[in-house]
DNA sequence: GACATCACG
DNA sequence: GACGTACGTGATGTCC
């Protein structure tokens, strides 16, 4: 096909994409030689990405990636500093180079490169002649130079944002329209492209300039008429490096090109060159999910386990493919006890269980499956009913045929699920401890895969089975939703064809048994065995036996609540409705922000990304202090609607029929700092900082004869923060059992504490928190409300007065950015990938790595008191329910509170003890009551 | 299923 | 000089 009408060029700025792609991601390596790979990876990726969605009536009829080549250019003649200040490429990234071009190659798309000149170039030559045949143009890039090309029929689309770039995109970026955009670049120069420009001059002051005098030549001519005669005297006396800043910037649309536009035509890729470049790579997801799409079996990649020094001379395991057909479905005693010796022999077994659903205080168990080796495993149906979907949805209640009896085979199990010679090795093996605690068996000792990848990845993804298999295994799991089918036909386990449920369960098994394999001796070469066998793995029984006992809750007083939110609600509605002439949806923000901002016209209405109004708290307290009442009214509104739906409704469909208490479930590996996170119900965020709200906690009671106790860490993460970044001002405070806050004020703001006010103290408790979160003067700003450059003079003088924070502030981004990860005080990791980013994604990363280490070491420190709390309170009539990030509930028969007090008080204050000395000692708050009201 | 909102530490 | 911001979570309701 002749490129002309009709035809769309895109052009892929592949140097851009590569960057990108080795900023993004952590240093991946190929397993099998240690060849650094990441920047590869991700340039497939998102050349597969690409060509995904490169489809529909916006298709490229013709397509390119365009590649800088050698370092010096035409450009280097005219100006020999020309990106002079470019930083060396880095060491990993080098090798990878040409494996790009292979790469692109490799999906078929032409690659094109000259000596001598930028990619730029020759995007702008190949732009040109695409728009002088008619045709329209594409370019993939977000770099401004670019930007001189768009218009007639020529756009940029910027591939992370997703964003396309027209005439009027270039206004808004550089102030003029394309064809002047050299003008402006000319004057404001480019501190990366090491492009000199007029100094003092940004891209406003520039635009400001072209737009006044129409083009940088009459500027040029008519200096003297500038009216600010810094500018006047700065363009007179740069004149000659202006101009030369704008050949350096002006692209050549004349690169000498050896193709033509016709041999870019879009081409199909060839499965028989692609899969076995991506093979040869080792990106197994990557390779698996094209061959998927193009609709042919993917090459195998051999498992290598990761070089080490040492380790040569270690054959490779040959990898074993995964089969269902290999799975076997134990049906008969004989065979479960053959099982039963493998493990025994083996000493290791991963272990999984099938239920009738997700609570594991209410489902029954329907099946087993066990793991002795990859590929090795077995499913045992334990209750399955007749197959009976089809016309009988339902199926029959009879048990199928051809199943060991629960009670015999679990008799059989036990000896070596509680045998402590042998490991029993699950994924998120908290679940299936507790299903078969319900049975009567203790499952002990344990590993957890999700726990070992938690140790291991924190921060780099999430550790369900699914994730891992793939990510690890290069394995997508056969898949639960067509077997249990959703919405109302949905059907539970125990309904599965028994063939069916086998070919899943016992895959499941064998993918835990093999990220076990490749996990566990992983975990000492990240440094991080300590914090799995002391902070992970210990948990597990511990949270089980929690989530076991669950808290009593009153419902007859969330009922009682439930009905007064309702009669308030429907006077606030009635009212709302009333001031706005109009019934509505007060539960609906857009609707809301309609009434608000269209039909009453009040100020400060702004759109967020998905251009409704925003009618968040904020906004709406601005308008209710402007004596607004239908703002404040919703205020009131949302409270009520907030506390019926999440607690006073929500919590009473928790209640567990028969314990009467509500049964939450801790999530080990939810939160990348370390914390824990509480699901179903989530029993962390009981509402407390409202009046009106903490009386929900009365809600959560006591046995009779037995109390609440609560007991919690006093500042524990500022108390870290002085320790971490050496701050003697604060340690004296804290040694001094001084309001840390209020000594935080005087130091700041020289009020001597006898004198301090409730006001000054608010803004320094404010600021103490802002560190711990990686301060900004925008975000203290905000939450003062105050102005920004006064929030900056606080932050200024806070640095002057604790100067050790700023040494942890830089020390730890170098850190972040050295290694792709920091650390609490006691090992843990936590990856920060994003913190080499470029722009606003490496500002959130950073704030997030400042944070890190501090909510981390304050998680590990109650993870270790939870640890060695069972045997502290032995004996005692006192059980542990929950915990609350710094907070632990007890409870206890009134008798014992006082000694449960001093000996759970003593677990926590000495918790960091013997790992970790602290500068500064904790201390920790106890109260005591019938519910949790009282006792907070 | 995405988004906005709001509850907690 | 611009980016667009406080850190970490989970549940609910609306709307597409």
């Amino acid at each position: 096909m002749t490129f002309g009408k009709g035809c769309h060029l895109h052009l892929i700025d592949g140097s851009a994409f590569i960057f990108r792609a080795f900023h993004a991601l952590p240093p991946l390596t190929r397993k099998s030689d240690g060849l650094p790979i990441g920047a590869v990876s991700g340039f497939c990726n998102m050349l597969q990405k690409y060509v995904e969605e490169a489809t529909g009536p916006d298709a490229p009829t013709h397509v390119a990636v365009i590649f800088d080549k050698g370092s010096h250019t035409f450009r280097n003649d005219m100006y020999d500093l020309y990106k002079a200040n470019r930083e060396e490429m880095p060491e990993a990234l080098r090798p990878q180079m040409p494996l790009t071009r292979r790469a692109t190659e490799a999906f078929n798309i032409a690659c094109k490169e000259l000596e001598g000149y930028e990619a730029d170039d020759i995007i702008a030559t190949l732009a040109v002649q695409a728009r002088e045949a008619g045709g329209r143009v594409t370019i993939i890039s977000s770099d401004k130079d670019l930007m001189q090309l768009v218009g007639g029929g020529v756009e940029m689309l910027d591939a992370m944002k997703n964003r396309r770039i027209d005439r009027d995109g270039v206004l808004e970026k550089f102030g003029v329209y394309p064809e002047r955009v050299v003008d402006v670049q000319a004057l404001a120069g480019d501190s990366v492209d090491n492009v000199p420009g007029a100094p003092g001059i940004g891209i406003k002051t520039a635009a400001l300039l072209i737009n006044e005098f129409g083009d940088l030549e009459t500027l040029l001519e008519r200096a003297e008429e500038i009216r600010q005669p810094k500018r006047r005297q700065t363009l007179i006396e740069m004149r000659d490096q202006i101009e030369l800043s704008k050949k350096l910037v002006q692209l050549d649309e004349n690169t000498p090109l050896d193709f033509t536009l016709d041999d870019l035509e879009v081409r199909e890729p060839d499965p028989d060159v692609l899969l076995p470049f991506l093979a040869e790579m080792e990106f197994r997801t990557l390779t698996r999910r094209i061959a998927e799409k193009l609709g042919v079996d993917a090459p195998v990649i051999v498992e290598v386990p990761a070089a080490m020094p040492g380790d040569e001379g270690n054959a490779a395991p040959e990898a074993v493919p995964f089969d269902t057909a290999a799975y076997e479905c134990v049906r008969e005693v004989a065979a479960l006890e053959g099982w039963v010796a493998a493990i025994r022999e083996r000493g290791v077994v991963a272990v999984d269980t099938e239920t009738t659903g997700l609570d594991e205080m209410v489902v029954d168990l329907v099946g087993i499956s066990l793991s002795t080796g990859a590929g090795r495993a077995c499913y045992i149906p334990l209750i399955h009913k007749e197959a009976g979907r089809g016309d009988d949805l339902f199926g029959s209640d009879d048990l199928a045929e051809g199943q060991i009896g629960l009670d015999q085979a679990l008799a059989l199990l036990k000896p070596v699920l509680e045998d402590p010679a042998i490991l029993k090795v699950g994924q998120n093996m908290k679940y299936d401890a507790k299903i078969f605690a319900r049975y009567g068996v203790n499952v002990a000792p344990i590993d957890d895969t999700m726990l070992l990848s938690y140790a291991m990845h924190a921060g780099l993804h999430g550790h369900g089975m699914d994730t891992l298999s793939e990510r690890y295994l290069g394995h997508q799991p056969i898949p639960i939703k067509p077997l249990l089918g959703s919405g109302k036909s949905a059907i539970t386990f125990d309904r599965v064809p028994i063939d069916e449920a086998t070919a899943y369960a016992a895959e499941d098994a064998d993918i835990t048994w093999r990220l076990w394999e490749m996990f566990k001796p992983q975990l000492h070469r990240e440094q991080v065995t300590t914090v799995y066998e002391t902070l992970e793995r210990p948990l597990v029984p511990v949270l089980a036996e929690m989530e076991m006992a669950g808290i009593k809750v009153d419902r007859d007083v969330l009922s009682r609540m439930s009905n007064a939110f309702a009669q308030k609600m429907a006077g606030l509605e009635a009212e709302i409705h009333e001031l706005a002439g109009e019934t509505f949806n007060v539960g609906s923000p857009k609707q809301l922000g309609e009434i608000l901002f269209d039909k009453m016209s009040l100020e400060g209405g702004k759109r967020g990304k998905t251009g409704a109004y925003a009618t968040g708290a904020d906004v709406l307290e601005d308008l209710a202090a402007e004596g607004h009442d239908l703002p404040a009214r919703v205020l009131d509104w949302r409270q009520l609607s907030k506390l019926k739906s999440t607690y006073t409704d929500a919590l009473q469909d928790h209640i567990n029929k028969e314990t009467g208490r509500v049964h939450t479930s801790y999530i080990i590996s939810g939160a990348a700092t370390g914390r824990l996170a509480s699901t179903d119900p989530n029993l962390q965020n009981i509402p407390v900082r409202s009046e009106e709200g903490r009386r929900i906690r009365e809600a959560f009671v006591a046995e009779e004869g037995k109390v609440l106790l609560s007991l919690d860490y006093s500042q524990i993460e500022l108390r870290i923060l002085a320790h971490i970044a050496d701050l003697p001002g604060m340690k004296a405070a804290f040694a001094e059992g001084q309001d840390i806050h209020a000594a935080t004020a005087s130091e700041m703001f020289n009020v001597p504490l006898d004198q301090m006010t409730p006001e000054i103290r608010r803004q320094a408790k404010a600021i103490n928190f802002g560190v711990i979160y990686g301060i900004s003067g925008f975000g203290l700003a905000r939450n003062l409300r105050i102005p920004r450059a006064e929030a900056q003079g606080f932050i200024d003088r806070y640095f002057e007065r604790f100067p050790g924070i700023r040494t942890y502030m830089d020390q730890t981004k170098a850190f972040a950015k050295e290694h792709g990860f920091v650390k609490t005080l006691f090992g843990r990791r936590i990856h920060t990938p994003e913190i080499n980013a470029k722009g606003p994604r490496a500002s959130f990363a950073y704030r997030a790595a400042i944070n890190a280490p501090i909510q981390g070491t304050a998680a590990d420190v109650i993870r270790r008191a939870m640890v060695r709390m069972p045997e502290a309170i032995a004996g005692l009539p006192a059980k542990m329910l929950l915990q609350v990030h710094d907070e632990l509930i007890f409870e206890v028969e009134k008798d014992a509170t006082e000694e449960v007090i001093g000996r759970a008080r003593a677990v926590m204050e000495g918790a960091a003890d013997p790992a970790v000395h602290l500068d500064v000692k904790l201390t920790v708050d106890a109260g005591q009551g019938a519910n949790w009201a009282e006792a907070h």
